[in-house]
DNA sequence: GCTTTTGTTATAGTTTTTCTATAACAAACA
DNA sequence: TGTTTGTTATAGAAAAACTATAACAAAAGC
């Protein structure tokens, strides 16, 4: 998996490596016992500390998507076909892409375009697909 | 307006500050031309620093949203009324918005629930109906 | 004109966050 | 046994966040 960080970026590194790993699980490239690059394996690839990869794991691992085994490295443990999360998880979601939504509105864009372009997102990801192997 | 600020919380003031304001200008609660609290009365019924209210006010500006205006305080000038914005600024807010699918999605939300829960808060927003007057 | 309000800008200080650098330890594997 | 790995600790530098004061010019009301 390849991942690209803009370092000059105002979203922190730990932070985009993070996104970067939740996009690889929701479009498919990632699954349910995937293994994840060491953290030092992976800080060295991407020129960063090691401590900076290991926030972004620790991130996913609050977040109930890696599980991180001594030396096995991280392991995918949640994708879109694991089922569906709590409706704690769910609702808290919807408040955060609450905000978001609003400023598509808000900056004129009809909610009939934001509709169709979330839309397109979301076939964009295999979940999509009612047909995947149970395993 | 009445605006609650969590002071505890990971996001900044400025930027919960901002979200609430663009959260009001979506759901018409504000509306193109409404003047919004001076710098300093805002600061002073938040309880914050002038600074940080001025913090906001600037993202919004730069987000094209509000204008600044000498002793007016600041005046919406764009809402859901006022027009679709540039495709590069839709463009930049869907790929924001990609990562928040992304995450729903890794997280085992289906993408039909993600696509009612956004059509369900965008039903929220006004703009919504097209039956609105065009001062 | 004069006064007051307001946005704007500047300086400065504290706290928190972000990122890096080193190091040590225990668990897990070959 | 020896090596790798996650984990934890400490420490430092840089940036971000927030506050506090202050001063100035533009704009409005008097």
């Amino acid at each position: 998996m390849i991942v690209v960080l803009d370092v000059d970026g105002e979203v922190p590194l730990y932070q985009q490596l993070r996104d970067r790993i939740v996009e690889a699980i929701a479009d498919g490239r990632l699954s349910a016992g995937d293994a994840l690059p060491t953290t030092r394996q992976l800080a060295a690839d991407l020129g960063i500390n090691m401590h900076t990869v290991n926030k972004a794991y620790d991130l996913l691992r609050r977040e109930g998507l890696i599980r991180l085994a001594r030396r096995t490295g991280a392991v995918v443990i949640r994708d879109a076909s694991t089922g569906p999360p709590p409706d704690e998880v769910a609702d808290e979601w919807e408040e955060r892409a609450r905000t978001l939504l609003a400023e598509a509105v808000a900056k004129g864009l009809a909610p009939a375009d934001v509709a169709r372009r979330v839309q397109r997102v979301l076939e964009g990801f295999p979940a999509g697909s009612p047909i995947r192997p149970t395993a």
